[in-house]
DNA sequence: TCTGGGGTCCTAGGACCC
DNA sequence: TCTGGGGTCCTAGGACCC
């Protein structure tokens, strides 16, 4: 999918097209997760400090909090609707997948320009969103002709295309070479995928490990038969958070893991399969991680058990210097038949003495919710809409939807009561889709995809 | 006012077992 | 009286992906 997060915000918030939209977390320590084309103009990427990305781009810009539910509802409705034509889809994040289309075996480069283009219009006319295909021989070629089909295009990259095109580009193209791979092979003078591919078994095992060496050889050399798979159940199941402000001492982390295990635990709930081994993270401020992890004896789906045994892994801040991101993963993930007999009372002990803590910041939130941009409003008279700005006591509502077209702009007290809190799943029209349906659509993995 | 959150896979060392 | 070899599991750290 072109441009996913923000494609959406612009398909449910009509106002929105054609403006340059960064979706990312919005505090100083927040970064971009999705960038419309308009502000790509400017220079935004993924990944790039939110700050940063709005001094590039400039006053134009519109920033948004991310709305996980309504992208992987959208996710679903653009995988429902590829899955018609491509039975078995390798998902890679919730706007990725790997298919391969068994009536395409032995098909001519027009025949399969021909099924992508067709695959692209299903999909603009099912979910209004843009998407880009790329085709080739294999994995690692489709992804790279997807790379260059976007943005709104097909690429097919026929056999005797391939070497070609690989040898020209530079090794960090390559799906599995980061920064530091790339660094190293820089500084042996290796710079694009032919030079890679030109060196010798042993040399390149050297530089990139005895393992992941040999493997990205032989894509270097267009040797890709890796299968086209479901994915596999998750391995793992993690929630973390990064703090406004470093956390400096062990009271702060231990009020800290409460909410982030909690959020772990309702997705590992969801999953249904219980953990054994329970790890948590710590970044410092200088970036560097730690990581504790204990495995029990038996797999527990029991939140005091589990959240109680990521409290005693933590380490003080003291000693380890300050803390900026909290983490709790739960994996060792089996079916659990039965709850074990007994919990250890004293960890179940520390969870439950949660109970008479004093209200923290987020609570107080929670109690006097404050209207904040982009969140998803009704108003009794004027419908569904989105706080486009809020501040001295007013707040600007835009009433509209996927289906409404570009909406007005209304200005309201900030507590008056002809304003709820809605739906975000609303502005895509859901419940209009559901009904046409005649039924919810299919949830292969849940919300749980893997990936962003 | 640098650098999110949710994943996968690999490496390496040590405990432990036969 | 000086210590092999193979296997599994656990822990910690790190590269990489979107």
């Amino acid at each position: 999918m072109d441009a996913f997060f923000a494609s959406v915000e612009q398909l449910t918030r009509p106002t929105l097209r054609g403006r340059p939209v960064l979706v990312g977390g919005l505090g100083g320590r927040g970064v971009v997760a999705g960038a419309s084309y308009e502000a790509r103009v400017f220079g935004a990427r993924s990944a790039m400090p939110m700050h940063q990305a709005r001094r590039q781009v400039g006053a134009g810009a519109v920033v948004l909090p991310p709305r996980g539910v309504v992208y992987g509802l959208a996710s679903r409705r653009v995988f429902d609707t590829v899955r018609a034509k491509v039975p078995v889809l390798e998902q890679l994040s919730y706007d990725e997948a790997f298919g391969e289309p068994p009536e395409l075996a032995g098909a001519s480069a027009a025949e399969v320009e021909g099924f992508c283009q067709q695959l692209r219009a299903d999909v603009r006319d099912v979910t209004g969103l843009v998407a880009s295909v790329g085709a080739g021989s294999g994995k690692q070629i489709a992804k790279i002709a997807s790379g260059l089909a976007k943005p709104d295009g097909v690429r097919v990259v026929p056999r005797n295309e391939e070497s070609t095109l690989l040898a020209g580009l530079p090794v960090r193209r390559l799906w599995g070479i980061g920064p530091v791979a790339e660094d190293r092979l820089h500084r042996l003078g290796i710079e694009t995928i032919g030079a890679l591919a030109a060196l010798t078994e042993r040399e390149v095992a050297d530089v990139l490990g005895a393992t992941v060496g040999p493997a990205l050889h032989r894509l270097a050399r267009g040797v890709d038969d890796r299968p086209v798979a479901e994915n596999a159940p998750a391995k793992q199941i993690s929630a973390e958070s990064t703090f406004a402000e470093d956390l400096i001492t062990l009271a702060q982390l231990r009020e800290a893991i409460g909410p982030i295990g909690d959020h772990a635990h309702r997705r590992l709930e969801k999953d249904g399969r219980g953990a054994r081994t329970i790890t948590v993270k710590l970044k410092r401020s200088d970036m560097s991680t730690l990581t504790r992890s204990a495995t029990l004896p038996y797999a527990t789906t029991e939140a005091a058990t589990l959240i109680g045994t990521a409290r005693r892994l933590l380490l003080d801040p003291v000693e380890i210097g300050p803390v900026r991101l909290v983490g709790v993963g739960f994996s060792g993930l089996t079916e659990v038949r039965q709850e074990p007999l007994f919990t250890d009372p004293e960890l179940a002990m520390e969870e439950t003495s949660d109970a008479g803590v004093p209200a923290t910041l987020s609570d107080v939130a929670a109690a006097a919710p404050a209207w904040r941009i982009g969140d998803d409003v009704r108003h009794a008279a004027h419908g569904h809409g989105w706080v486009q700005g809020a501040g001295h006591g007013v707040m600007t509502v835009r009433f509209e939807t996927r289906a409404s077209g570009p909406g007005t702009a209304r200005t309201f007290p900030v507590d008056d009561p002809a304003l709820t809190r809605a739906n975000p799943v609303d502005s895509l029209d859901w419940p209009d889709y559901v009904e046409a349906m005649g039924r919810e659509p299919s949830a292969p993995a849940g919300e749980d995809v893997p990936g962003r």
